[in-house]
This record gives C-alpha cells, sequence and structure tokens, in this order.
DNA sequence: CACCGTTATGAAATAACATAACGCGTCGTC
DNA sequence: GACGACGCGTTATGTTATTTCATAACGGTG
C-alpha cells in the first residue's frame, strides 16, 4: 500500500464495523440470487480485500488468513479469488500481481485501474472503451473482456 | 503459442533469415543512435523474439537461448528483456507474463495487445485511448503509461 | 434415509516467475 | 594507469501460482 510513500492513499480506505458487515452481507446476497456459495474461505477472503487500504497480494492474503495468525495454504486463497473474481466480487491487478475488492456498482464491467505509483493506492474506474477497441473489431477480433491499468501520479503526491 | 487450438495463430509469423537479419539489423541502429549498445545477450533475447510465432515466456527464452541447447541464467534473460523493453524494442503482456517483439513503428507508444483466448495470438494495436482516460484526468491523475490488454477470440479461431 | 453426482475444501509438493548480491572484465575518460 | 560506469556471469534466494490426491459438504432422486 502506502509503503513507498509518506501520503495517505486515502482513495479506498478499507471497511470496518457496520460498512464491513454491509458489504459482506450485499455480496451473500447476490450469491443466493445467483446459486452460487460465499463459503467460509470465499468470505474470509473477500472480507480481507474489503478491510484493506489498498491492493493486497496473494500471499498478504495467505499470511492474513487465519484468525489468530496462522496462513491458509495457497490453494485455499487462489481459488477464493478464482471465485471472487469470476463474481465480480474482486479484481486481479495484473502489473502488481494484487487484488482489490470491486468498488463499483455495475456488474459485468471491465478491469480498469489508475494506479499510483508513488504511493500505490489502485483507483478503479469506468472508462469508455468502445473508441479504443474500435480497431479491435476492424480486425476481427471478438473482444470478451478487456483490463486496463493505467500508471501515473494520484492526485495526493507530490511531483 | 498455438497449443489449445488446432489453428495457426497466423497473426504475426516469426521472422527468419533476411526479414530477421534486416529487424536486427534496425535494432543495431537505433541502438547507435541513442549511445545504447546492443550487447550478445540482448540481441540475442530479441533474435529469439523475433523468430517467435507468438508471445514467449521468460524461462521459454531462457531455454532456447543456448545455440546449442544449453540454457540462460535467469538474470542473463530478465536483464535483456529489461533493456528491450525499456528501448521499445519488445513488449511484456501482463496477463500471459510474456513478451512479444514491438511490431509497430511508432515509438513511445503504449503497449496495447489483442490475445486470443483460443489460440493464444497476441495481436499488438494501437487503440485511441484519449476517450477512456479522460475519467483519468478528471479524477486528477496524472497518467504516465497504460497497458491495455483485450482477450477474445481472433478470426482465425471458431466460434 | 441411502445413494450418487457435483462442488468445495485440506494438504503436500512442486512448478513457474523474478530478483538480490557479488565479483570480474571492458571501455571511456581524465 | 587510476577511476568510474556499465554490463556480464554466477550463485542463491525470493515470490507467485499450480498440480495432485484425498476428504468433506451439499442437492437431488428413488
Amino acid at each position: 500500500m502506502g509503503e513507498a510513500c509518506h501520503h495517505a492513499d486515502g482513495v479506498h480506505p478499507g471497511l470496518k464495523g457496520q460498512a464491513l458487515k454491509r458489504a459482506l452481507g450485499a455480496a451473500e446476497s447476490r450469491c443466493a440470487d445467483t446459486q452460487e456459495r460465499l463459503t467460509p474461505p470465499r468470505r474470509r477472503v473477500l472480507e480481507l480485500l474489503l478491510e484493506s487500504d489498498g491492493p493486497l497480494k496473494a500471499y498478504d492474503l495467505i499470511a492474513a488468513y487465519g484468525e489468530a495468525g496462522e496462513p491458509a495454504k495457497p490453494p485455499t486463497v487462489y481459488r477464493a479469488l478464482e471465485f471472487l473474481e469470476r463474481l465480480g466480487f474482486a479484481h486481479r491487478i495484473e502489473s502488481l500481481n494484487a487484488y482489490v475488492p470491486c468498488r463499483l456498482e455495475a456488474d459485468g464491467h471491465m478491469a480498469a485501474f489508475l494506479i499510483c505509483d508513488c504511493c500505490g493506492a489502485a483507483q478503479e474506474f469506468e472508462p469508455d472503451l468502445a473508441p479504443a477497441l474500435v480497431a479491435a473489431k476492424a480486425a476481427g477480433y471478438a473482444v470478451r473482456s478487456v483490463t486496463l491499468e493505467a500508471r501515473g501520479r494520484c492526485p495526493a503526491c507530490p511531483e
């Protein structure tokens, strides 16, 4: 998260208490709607992502998994992440090898992030990708998903 | 490359013979212009990328490095890749952990790829990113670089 | 309830990807 | 010819992710 910079990353403060409960509850509901199960490991990984102030690496999650400090086994976390991504509850940021909870309302949207090289904050946003993909259509590609990661400097970080 | 699909990936056939020589020569020239050195390991890694029909993983390069089958040491290849990326001779595709030679004319362009989930082909293209980044500017981000990776199905692959 | 197919978890090991750290040689400069 | 910058080779290690096999939980059907 903010290790590389003295500034708060501030963009998406981690959830706690009621807000966290609400977010987890919303996830439960959406699972119920779609016959999917928010099982304990999946719920735990989502909770860790929601609590965090910034992107978490898989092995951060593995280390933090146990309530009493015992790490999870890697596949436990990787499987949960796969599930959470499939349902749109989380996104992987390829250029960081890290994960964030989804912060947007819309379902099935494409993952796009503004990543601050200074403070490490990763802000999800909704880009207008249509013009960018005109060339793809022209080339005959059927685009199924897009990831866009813009690196730069966030408003809170200095020149 | 095409392992997952019986179709030729055809998009960027690897270079051979004269075409390969020309491409390497062009890289030499551009290095000479900028006081950079296309040393033997750098040249060899670029050659392997240019010869390939599709994206190569770092350990593919490591395995193929020696003319007589001896592998390179990992840092040799990673250092060469870092150099080639810095000069714009190669790009890393994050979602594949793989590398391709740059196929575009323009210097300093942003890396954008259409990746076929079926045959593994990765076609570089030049997207119109301005509309997508309007939201970034509005949020106060100073964007320095962008990677865009679109997954889907290429024209040569079946339904 | 007994069964079975499906889905998910637990655990061990290992594979795949990437970098740190050190020392040596070469080259350009003063 | 001393120096510094750069690049290379090498060893070792760190980080990220998957394979494999075994077990457990759930949901439907007779």
